[in-house]
RNA sequence: GGGCGCUUAACUCAGCGGUAGAGUGCCACCUUCACACGGUGGAAGUCGCAGGUUCGAAUCCUGCAGCGCCCA
């Protein structure tokens, strides 16, 4: 029996089983001939680029969070009958993935020198054939609604031809050159490495004065330097053109102790006065202030340390040791001159390596560099003139604050894992070809000693390519003329710099250059590789820690889905993941939510029930004519569930539109269980009385499967597991679509959208809970009817009196008297739409009650002289507007009811003797 | 040093100009034939502090305090 669901819901009983259909259906792919034949002008597209994860990585809380938000909006956009693609993929990650391979070979006592380039790439693809699929497999399981036929590598031959044309064409157009410039420099990894890779944390550090004798005459300048090491490379000392203290001495040489060279003083306003002595020492070759401050005064570089962050021959005597190991020995070299003065201890920012931790040296060395500025122009423009919005907001002012201070970017790098830039070195003439096909020759001279250059490119030039090349660029393909520009792009905000950054630069500088579908010229509106960006938020442990390694909070989001479920752990994240605000994410909640899936279980059992019932008494709704809607005669709780399902229904449209997940997420939740399930099954439960099989039988039958089926379908996005696997239990393995994630997502219609019927279902749920209430301070037995009293406005009568089988089974009331005024005094509670009181011989506690009363005397009589006083100011009544005021009024005089009535109740309990 | 953000119920967070909200937790009762991953009811907040704008401020502005992040 497909519809014999178990007592429990176990995601792990089906969850499996729904991954493996989806990608062996390729249900989520837009197969490429499709394009090429009907090309998709016209249709309305949600097309977005999977942010690479790392062939390094697994999944973590980050991705399971980035993902599920993707997924939510691919499945929400594909479901509202938009043309829907997402493309997945890995990035090739130099660094990382060198740095892995060659922590396996040090397992086994080689080094990648020993082995040389080509067995060593070779080994690194056997590795990323092993381990780089690992995120991809993980996204399977957890029904990540992809398109898998177009997975990209940003190292396989699409995009290795992209890069290359990219390349050559920034370097014909004089984008890229080549020079001498100071790069941070990783001594472990022996590569440049970029800005965004260096980590800076504060240490304790010293600041050391070191006395340099004035040339030809006595005394000093004294230079404060957290580095002394770096002064055999030292080429002046710098002091600010305004300070007193130096002036005499501008203009002279200093003799540089233990070198015997003699270097000038030269002034400079970026001298800070205050810091140290107020002389600074300059090294260009190793410090990025000093070597701009260098060129600005065409000073030479001495560079004194080799690849490995050594002394080289440049640094005489000391040539050999280690960058710190030279420190003591300069320290103790200058204390025997007496040239060392005081030592103070300094906070020093030092920067890391971000990859293997390794203090990096900034250093000279000869690099490829892409001059940034004229990509820069147009990324700044295309998101001033709008074609790029980022939501929350303020990060286009992040983003501004970088682009407008943009560095030239350094791309090579010296690895041997990643693309090799396409340019010949020519031992002949020493000039570099560079070109889109391997030459044999060189360019200039013809001669044959042509080598290729040994760097490779900074992975971020293959990655911020991607939304072009994942769609065919540069070949002008259907692909790229149906999906270019990308609708969003969906990333965290450490990222910001990353990909958005130069995706947005590399995109709008090369899709400029290629024609629109029509053949019209492309212009920036266009050329931009996404409309949008949204920033999500960090996922932080339940005490709002960060996560890492070192703290060991790390959480395995595999590990909590198969607790808790793939579904619970997705409806989590989306209900914390308010825009802009970091998700403490905790396991408590998650179990939560995990309740609520196997509350909709449990609600589909029982319809499910219900359905079975039905058919015994030869009652086959027509399931291929399922609707929510109900006619506007039919009973109070059939108008007000589909209301409220319609509502829900333009709520969650507008808060997915808006990116804010968790306002859908707590919207769907609130009427699934409170409406649905709390109210209005237990109200159907009178209506199905299969006994007796009539119209209304038939109807109350028709709208709780319609609405039902409508709700499985807004939970489709969140819940894709359940949801698909009731979905396809109600039609018995039949249903009219091979999944829910491929019907249409319930639209509100306003004309279901009932405010009578919401407004009276209110006023009885009111009572009802009300009268509950009271059969506790009373003591009535949790079994037992009662009957009560009731006093309604007239209008009121009607509908209660109609439902008044409603009132008594979810109040558990045995018969209702309906009266035109109350009895004086005690037992009785009043509200705004009614007064009610409960018929029971015992009685209540009266302290308890007493107490109470008081309470709810004070909050109301506080309101109401509130109300008052705004009442009686004319400011108010002028400038308020009219609904505002109409709303006041009327509490007001709710109010001055309200109130005598609890005085009355308290006096006939005798509360204030 | 420059910039950005946060401070609301025990906890995690919504709300961002018109009567303080949710989830979890807590207390009490209930094994009622969908669900104890449940039901019913309940208690719980001077919205960081001080000024200002406004008829009206948790919501806007200014200052202060504490916390956090990014860039240098």
């Amino acid at each position: 029996m497909p519809r014999d669901l178990p007592k429990a819901y176990d995601p792990a009983a089906i969850e499996d089983r729904w991954a493996a259909y989806w990608v062996n259906e390729e249900l989520f792919a837009q197969p490429r001939h499709l394009i090429e034949e009907s090309p998709a002008a016209g249709a309305t597209l949600f097309t977005m680029l999977l942010p690479p994860p790392n062939v390094t990585g697994r999944l973590h809380m980050g991705h399971m969070l980035e993902h599920t938000e993707m997924d939510i909006l691919t499945r929400w956009h594909r479901m509202c009958g938009d043309l829907a693609l997402w493309i997945p993929g890995t990035d090739h990650a130099g660094i990382a993935t060198q740095l892995m391979v060659e922590r396996q070979l040090a397992a086994e006592h080689k080094t990648r020198q020993e082995l040389g380039r080509e067995a060593f790439i070779e080994r690194v693809w056997q590795w990323k054939q092993h381990y780089g699929a690992a995120i991809l497999d993980q996204m399977r399981r957890l029904g990540t609604s992809v398109d898998w036929s177009r997975e990209y590598f940003t190292m396989d031959a699409p995009r290795s031809a992209a890069v290359r044309e990219a390349f050559v064409r920034l370097y014909e157009q004089g984008l890229i050159y080549r020079g001498a410039y100071i790069v941070n420099w990783c001594p472990r990894c022996q590569t440049a490495i970029s800005d965004l890779e260096v980590v800076h944390e504060d240490h304790p550090g010293k600041l050391w004065e070191i006395r340099y004798p004035v040339v030809g005459e006595p005394g000093f300048v004294t230079i404060a330097t957290t580095r002394p090491e770096t002064m055999l490379g030292d080429v002046a000392v710098a002091v600010h053109p305004g300070d007193e203290r130096y002036a005499s001495l501008q203009g002279k040489m200093l003799h540089l102790p233990l070198t015997g060279r003699e270097i000038p003083i030269v002034t400079d306003s970026w001298v800070s006065r205050e810091f140290g002595t107020g002389a600074v020492k300059v090294t260009p070759a190793h410090d990025a202030n000093d070597f701009a401050l260098g060129q600005r005064h065409g000073l030479p570089s001495i560079n004194v340390m080799d690849e490995t962050a050594h002394m080289n021959a440049a640094a005489g005597v000391y040539a050999g040791m280690d960058r710190y190991q030279a420190r003591q020995q300069i320290l103790a070299d200058l204390e025997a001159q007496h040239l060392l003065g005081p030592v103070r201890d300094h906070t020093i920012s030092i920067g890391k390596c971000d990859r293997c931790k390794t203090v990096v040296e900034p250093l000279l060395s000869t690099q490829w560099f892409i001059r940034i500025q004229p990509l820069a122009d147009k990324a700044i423009a295309a998101v001033e003139q709008g074609h790029i919005r980022f939501t929350p907001d303020q990060y286009a002012k992040t983003y501004f604050e970088w682009m407008r201070n943009i560095h030239d970017w350094c791309i090579s790098r010296q690895l041997w894992w990643g693309h090799r830039i396409p340019a010949w070195h020519c031992a002949q003439c020493r000039e570099i070809t560079v070109s889109r096909t391997t030459p044999e020759v060189c360019a200039h001279c013809g001669s044959g000693r042509i080598e290729q250059e040994k760097d490779v490119l900074d992975t971020w030039f293959s990655s911020g390519l991607l939304p072009c090349s994942s769609l065919g660029w540069p070949e002008h393909t259907p692909d790229l003329d149906a999906f270019y520009p990308t609708q969003l792009l969906v990333t965290g905000f450490d990222i910001l710099f990353f990909w958005v950054a130069r995706m947005i630069m590399l995109g709008c500088h090369f899709m400029l250059e290629e024609p629109l579908a029509d053949g019209s010229k492309r212009t920036l509106k266009d050329a931009v590789p996404f409309r949008a960006v949204y920033i999500h938020a960090l996922v932080r442990d339940a005490d709002r820690q960060k996560m890492s390694k070192t703290k060991g909070n790390v959480l395995d989001p595999i590990e909590i889905v198969e607790r808790f479920g793939t579904d619970a752990v997705r409806f989590t994240l989306a209900a914390m993941a308010s825009p802009g605000t970091d998700i403490a994410f905790s396991e408590e909640r998650t179990g939560g939510y995990r309740a609520f899936a196997n509350k909709i279980w449990n609600a589909a059992r029982f319809i499910f029930m219900q359905m079975e019932r039905a058919a015994e008494a030869g009652i086959v709704p027509d399931l291929g004519q399922l609707a929510a809607e109900t006619a506007g005669d039919g009973p109070l709780e059939a108008r007000w569930i589909v209301s409220r399902l319609h509502r829900t229904a333009g709520e969650i449209n507008q808060a997915l539109g808006e990116y804010r997940f968790h306002e859908a997420a707590n919207t769907l939740y609130t009427f699934f269980w409170g409406d649905f399930c709390d109210w209005y099954l237990e109200i159907v439960k009178l209506r199905l009385d299969f006994s007796a099989p009539s119209a209304s039988v038939h109807s109350a039958l028709a709208t709780l499967l319609g609405v039902f089926e409508s709700a499985l379908r807004l939970l489709s996005p969140f819940m894709p597991f359940l949801s698909e696997e009731i979905w396809h239990a109600l039609y018995e393995n039949h249903p009219p679509a091979r999944s829910i994630a491929l019907t249409r997502y319930p639209q509100a219609r306003t004309d279901l959208v009932g405010d009578a019927a919401e407004q009276q279902m209110e006023q009885m749920q009111e009572l009802i809970v009300a009268v509950r209430d009271m059969r506790r301070k009373l003591g009535v037995e949790e079994k037992a009817a009662v009957p009560i009293l009731l006093r309604v406005a007239p209008d009121a009568r009607a509908s209660l009196k109609q439902n008044s089988d409603i009132i008594g089974r979810l109040a558990k009331v045995s018969a209702i008297e309906f009266v035109d005024a109350m009895p004086e005094g005690a037992g009785v509670r009043s509200a705004p739409g009614f007064d009610v009181a409960v018929i029971y011989e015992r009685t209540i506690d009266v302290g308890v009650e007493c107490e109470r009363l008081a309470k709810e005397l004070a909050r109301f009589e506080k309101e109401v002289s509130n109300a008052e006083r705004q009442l009686a100011n004319e400011g108010f009544l002028a400038k308020a507007p009219a609904n505002v005021v109409e709303g006041l009024r009327r509490r007001a005089a709710e109010l001055s009811v309200l109130i005598p009535k609890t005085r009355a109740a308290r006096d006939g309990l005798n509360c204030d003797n």
